[in-house]
Order: C-alpha cells, then structure tokens, then sequence
DNA sequence: ATCTCTTATGACTACGAGTCATTAAACAAT
DNA sequence: ATTGTTTAATGACTCGTAGTCATAAGAGAT
C-alpha cells in the first residue's frame, strides 16, 4: 500500500516539476513562443514523457492557468467572509483582484488569455474547475451586491448579478489592457497603476446607492 | 501609363480578393483553424502567390482587421459632427459600438482578437493605421467628454481622456463577451443584447452630471 | 521573333505538435 | 539472486502548416 502510495506522490511531483517548468518559460516567452521541446529540456524528460503527464500542450496550460484561478478565488472567498456593509465588502473585492493583478501578473495574464478566442475549443478538466471558480467568483459578488442593497450601501434598481458582472468583466479589461490601450495610455503619460485607481473612482457612482439624492436627474433611459 | 495603371489597379483588386477570401474562411472557422494553403484554393491561386501579397499570415489577417477599425472609426467621426450636447454624443458613441459590434459581428470579434497576447509581436503597416484609427476613436471620445464638462451634462472630477479610455475599454469588454462570461449569462437566463442595453443603465451615473445632487454622498473615496 | 520584366507556381525546408514501438527501471514472485 | 511483470520514459517518427525559392509562364517592349 505504502509503495502505491509513493508511486502516487512521485507522480503527483512530475507534474508538477513539468508545470513549474511549463510556467517558468509561459511566463517569460509567452505561450506560443514556447515549444514542447524546450519545456521537456527544462524539466529534464523528453518530450513524450509530457505527453504521459498532460494530453496535450493546452492541458498543460490550463493546469497553470487553474493555480492562479485558485488564488483569485481564495481572495475573493476572504472577502466575502468580512464583516462590512455589501458595499466594502466589493470595494474589498475590487481592491482584490487588484491585489491579484500585480502580485501575480503573469497568472493574471495568462488567466485573461485561456477566455480568448484562441483557446475557445478546449475542453479539459482543468478549464472545466476554472469556469467552476469564475462562477464561484460572481457569486460571491452577486452575494456582496444582495447584502448592499439590503443594508442601503448599494443601488437597488439592478438585477444584483448582472452588476456582479459588469463589475467583475470592466474590472478585468481595465486591468489587462491590451496593447493598443497601454500606449494610449503612455502616450497621454498616464501612470498604470494611477489608472486602475481612478477607474474605482470613476466606477463608485454606477454601484453606490444614491437614488434618494440623485431622483431629481434620474438616469433611467440612459 | 494606362497600361502601368491598369496593372496597378489588377494588382489591388487581387490583393482585395484574397482578403475577400481569408475573410470569409477566417469569419466561419477562426483564425488558428484555417491553413494559407486553403485560403489560396478558396481565391483560386497558389499559397506562394499570397506571400506577394503579404508577408505573412498575420499580416492577411490585419487587413480584414483594418477593415473593420474603419467602419468602427467612421461610426465615431459620425456621432462626433452631431449638433448635440456632450453627453449625447456619448450615448451616441456608445450606441454606435453597439450598431458595429451586432451589425458586424465577425469584424467586432476580430478586433479584439487583434488586440490580444496572440499579436502582441506584430508589427506592420495595417497594425499601425488600426492603432491610429483607435486612438482617433479615444480622441474623439475624449472631445466629447470635454464638451459634455462645458454644458455641465458631464461630471467634471475626472480627466475626459481617462474618462473616455473608461468607456472604451470597458463597453468594448461588456460587448466581446468571453466565452467563461457568456456560459454565466446563459446559465442566469440573462439574454446578451439585454445584458448590454442594461449596461448603459449601469454605467450612466459614473458619466452623467449629478455632482451638486449627489455632493452629500461623496464617492471620492470609493 | 526575341528579349525582359513581372507574376505565378508548387516542390521544398523548417519546425513544432502529438504518437508509438522500443527500452529501461522498478517491483513482485519464487 | 533470478526471472517475470508492470509501469515509466524515450526519441525517432508522422503529420500538418508557415514560409521560401528556383523555375515557368506570360505580358509587354524592341
């Protein structure tokens, strides 16, 4: 028993020596500039060995892209677990993913990527339990948003998930820009990260209630 | 010189062709999942004669890219020569993305495919008038923001140009939904045109002028 | 009729993903 | 220890595709 057992972990440690090599290189060359080849020469097997470990090279990809997942999610989840009004408890959330976006930029990165266009085939365990956690993810907010709008921090006048999501998906892309957008913002000498600060100031009227004051200018039919 | 120009012109119209060609083939099955090799067959020529007219595969695909930042672009100019107040060109602008992103769905999707970590690398000529196109679309914006700011339809606390990047950047994203968003908004039974006509509802308030109603419940701090 | 210059061709190279028959190594049985 | 059996690893192989290039075809000039 305690030989199966071993066999299991020492398996368990291949992969991950391949996907810490898989990563290593994703990281710093991105994915389509990396081959098989050379991730099996970092990790030291031959190329058919990987093969045993991941059916194929986006398996492999999507076993990285599910760590970071698991670690936005956990953020997320502590969040939620706080003891605050709905309304800190999303500005808690959108200062987590913020957290998340520059401690771990290349998971963040490449978790933007797996919803690409390029990778809408796949279909794997792995991407399976990310799309698990991403709902998981707008739940938790769904939930902030409910409580807000019964402890009065937050507008009532939406349906609480479709603000979970829009807040989850304007905050992603403002955080990941892509190309095109990173030199406007060069261009205009606009800091990155002063950027993603303002946007929260830019986005607090949208989520904040303040129907009471704000009825006289109603933005109904917008 | 007749004759010179004559081939000048059939030496465009075949350019067009083979554009006309990837187009349709790329539109139906993606980008990654069609060869040059079937693009040359679908516009009757050899796959080397592509490579006279392009440099590359991607430099094909920036072309239908660049036809589509046009018509985008065109959308905008429009809306801008309206005789309205700033924060109506605004929805104007936004209703145009809308109009570009369901009147050309195919375009709308490339556009952002052409803006993801696939192309970061590229570097022709068509990239480069897509990027101008796009940073004319931003100014544009932007001038509508500082125009708004005059008329007092606007808030004015924050940079028009920041405000417009805001805008773009994030009513691009509600619109190319990803597929993990598109699967939440189906299992929530939200329909997609739906879930952006309420997007405008959602956002109007970190647009619109409601400083002086709202000047009791600041969001500065957001 | 011949020459020249442009355009087109398809065989070819290079490269990378994924496969599979073979080998090596670990473990089990005697 | 010896032999057999199961599992893990290998690298040579196929296959598909991007991109190249020597060669051919054809249009216009002389």
């Amino acid at each position: 028993m305690s030989i199966a057992d071993r066999k299991e972990r020492e398996k368990e440690q291949r992969q991950r020596d391949i996907i810490d090599a898989a990563e290593k290189l994703f990281f710093s060359r991105g994915y389509d500039n990396v081959s098989m080849e050379e991730i099996a020469e970092e990790v030291e097997l031959s190329k058919g060995t990987l093969y045993l470990y991941f059916k194929d090279k986006e398996a492999l990809f999507f076993a990285i892209v599910l760590r970071g997942a698991r670690i936005l999610n956990a953020k997320y989840s502590e969040c939620s677990r706080l003891k605050i009004t709905g309304l800190n408890k999303i500005r808690a959330m959108g200062h987590g993913i913020i957290e998340f976006s520059q401690g771990y930029p290349n998971y963040f990165r490449m978790l933007s990527y797996s919803g690409s266009e390029r990778f809408c085939n796949v279909d794997n365990d792995d991407a399976k339990e990310i799309l698990e956690l991403t709902n998981r993810n707008i739940s938790l907010m769904r939930e902030a948003f409910e409580q807000g709008m019964k402890d009065g921090t937050v507008r009532d006048d939406i349906n609480p998930l479709e603000m979970a999501l829009y807040l989850c998906i304007t905050s992603l892309s403002i955080m990941n820009l892509d190309p095109r957008w990173k030199k406007a913002l060069k261009a205009a000498e606009i800091n990155q990260d002063r950027f993603i600060e303002d946007f929260r100031r830019f986005i607090g009227p949208s989520i904040e209630s303040s129907r009471k004051a704000n009825a006289a200018f109603s933005t109904s039919d917008m």
